[in-house]
DNA sequence: CGTAAACCTGA
DNA sequence: CAGGTTTAC
């Protein structure tokens, strides 16, 4: 869609920093981050930089020049593939708010590494192929609501479009927090509006649940901060209360938008990743979702990013 | 309790 | 038909 362009270039920018504390990442990974279905409120731009929101902040990512001094000279991964320093760029107005919650947004306090190699790609080939194609993939840290509203949205609905669904939502019913930029509604925010202008933004079925799920919200405030902090058997319970949510999407909110790596969303990309490569054709979703448990252990979560951007591709590229 | 159709829109 | 949920067999 056109539009925000335009007013875009009137923002003035912060010169470019180094995010402090992010690992060094190829092009490949950083595009499966934050555009690979975790997020979906960044955009490439012509010049090769990206362009995100989330929360009251904006920013710009892009790569740094020069290759990393590394010491894992082989590994190859999805995109160009060398590691190389992520920096960031905010509005002036916004820099301070940015550089505070980005290396959060980012999650840069945890050690993904770590995390990956705990998980049992000694004994797991596919696993093994999966860590290697996308070295450095992590887990973003998002907005819990907004997590949950992007993830209401996604049924039946390939990034794309939830991406212009979101866009419409936040510049018809979100604050402007940057020249031509404007964040997403809060639930609060989302309760004030009829399911018409709901249905006006290209929600389809969605606009109702959404409608419903603001309703539902807006009559108990602190529930969904409650709901995140809950361990997580309850928290997901507890979402899946809510219209439009089943256990995917409660699992999504929860990994994406409350760092439970334990939660194993099944979508049917993973549900074919896991039928093929693991020899369970025929098997549910729900059986699949207890398998891939079972078979990755406490930071699941993280596995099946793998495994979905590595079925992505291959789709893709096959 | 497992499977099927409906729900909106458009790539 | 699509990265899903809900409601109805």
């Amino acid at each position: 869609m056109p539009g925000s362009a335009a007013s875009a270039s009137e923002i003035v920018w912060t010169s470019w920093r180094s995010v402090p504390g992010m690992p060094a990442i190829s092009a490949g990974t950083l595009a499966e981050l934050l555009d690979g279905g975790q997020a979906f409120r960044w955009h490439r731009r012509p010049d090769g930089t990206w362009l995100g929101v989330w929360a009251d902040c904006v920013a710009r990512l892009s790569l740094g020049p020069e290759p990393m001094p590394q010491k894992n000279a082989g590994s190859r991964d999805a995109g160009d593939g060398i590691p190389r320093t992520l920096r960031w760029s905010a509005p002036r107005a916004l820099s301070r708010r940015v550089e505070r919650a980005l290396p959060a947004y980012l999650a840069c306090d945890a050690d993904f590494g770590a995390l990956a190699d705990a998980l049992p790609w000694r004994s797991d080939a596919h696993l093994a192929r999966s860590l290697a194609a996308f070295p450095g993939l992590r887990i973003l840290r998002q907005p819990f609501g907004e997590t949950l509203l992007g993830f209401i949205c996604s049924a039946t609905k390939q990034i794309v479009q939830i991406k212009q669904m979101l866009a419409l939502l936040a510049v018809r019913h979100g604050a402007e927090i940057a020249p031509g930029i404007h964040r997403l509604p809060t639930w609060a925010e989302l309760a004030l509006v009829s399911e018409d202008q709901l249905r006006g933004c290209l929600l389809g079925f969605r606009a109702r649940h959404i409608h419903r799920a603001a309703a539902f919200l807006a009559a108990r405030p602190g529930w969904l901060d409650e709901t995140a902090r809950l361990p997580y058997p309850t928290a997901k319970e507890r979402l899946c209360a809510l219209p439009g949510v089943g256990e995917k999407i409660a699992d999504c909110a929860l990994l994406f938008g409350a760092a439970r790596l334990e939660a194993f969303p099944v979508d049917v990309w993973v549900l074919r990743a896991l039928q093929n490569r693991y020899a369970l054709d025929g098997w549910s979703p729900a059986q699949i979702a207890r398998f891939g448990r079972a078979h990755f252990g406490p930071h699941a979560g993280l596995a099946q990013q793998f495994l979905f951007a590595f079925e992505r591709r291959a789709k893709t590229q096959v």
